[in-house]
DNA sequence: GCTTGACCCTGTAGTGACTACAGGGTGCAG
DNA sequence: CTGCACCCTGTAGTCACTACAGGGTCAAGC
């Protein structure tokens, strides 16, 4: 008798709402299990695998559109490494850039706090620097 | 005879789509112009102020709930100034977080890609990370 | 067996900030 | 006049969820 899970076991096993267990399903992402009597789905520990995995990948930041590929590379053991290495290296490109850019705008919001004296909006930096010249 | 823009000029004014110059009108942030006879619209300079404002808050992160908070600021010079202050502060603070976020981000792949030995994906280090253990 | 509350189901729509498309009208240079 | 760029409205799509409506199922407790 092999163990299966409800759609809420499986969600929290996962640490993932049982609307994005359907979605992901929905979406193709993660297949279709059989079901109870009842009409409720019953996953099995290959779908317990396969959530954790998607989740992982999400966590990681892969958009959805990576993890389906990355599942794809790892359904297949003789696949090379290599694709799996560029997805993790692009990944890490966009990272960077990410980060460069969220510190040019901390830059540019400290100078502009930096110059905020307490006064009015018709004296205001931030205000000023929004608005045309 | 006061000058006015169409919605291409005026987009093309302000780095924006004219889709989005709608799209604002739609939302409220940005208000409805006068028409030409021939039912195009027909934007002035307190327009392309409004729009340029608006595009430069969204170029420094802000989301267009806090950008139509800004305006409202703006528009009133006797506004104290100290709640913009707060609002940049606070975003400020989520640039913080993000940054360090991506920064986590960023260690753990470059951990996985660190252990990545170049073979298949039945050794694939970071295909490993993602499975269940 | 009945009740009740947690969980499940499907279908649909909403979030935020755009973006794209269909089908049709306008303006103007050549 | 023609052709092309631009305009219009209305609707739907993107991404990754998230929420809700209305109804069914399950199982513990009485």
């Amino acid at each position: 008798m092999t163990h299966t899970y409800s759609i809420g076991a499986l969600a929290e096993a996962t640490d993932a709402k049982v609307e994005t267990v359907r979605y992901y399903e929905r979406i193709g992402l993660l297949p279709e299990p059989e079901r109870t009597s009842g009409n409720y789905r019953a996953y099995t520990g290959d779908h317990l695998a396969r959530l954790s995995f998607i989740r992982r990948a999400r966590d990681l930041g892969f958009t959805l559109g990576q993890v389906r590929a990355l599942l794809g590379l790892a359904d297949n053991k003789n696949n090379d490494c290599c694709a799996v290495d560029a997805m993790a290296r692009d990944h890490l490109t966009d990272i960077d850039r990410k980060i460069a850019d969220l510190k040019a705008l901390r830059r540019e919001l400290n100078d502009l706090l930096g110059q905020c004296k307490q006064g009015t909006i018709a004296d205001c930096r931030i205000i000023g620097a929004l608005s045309p010249r």
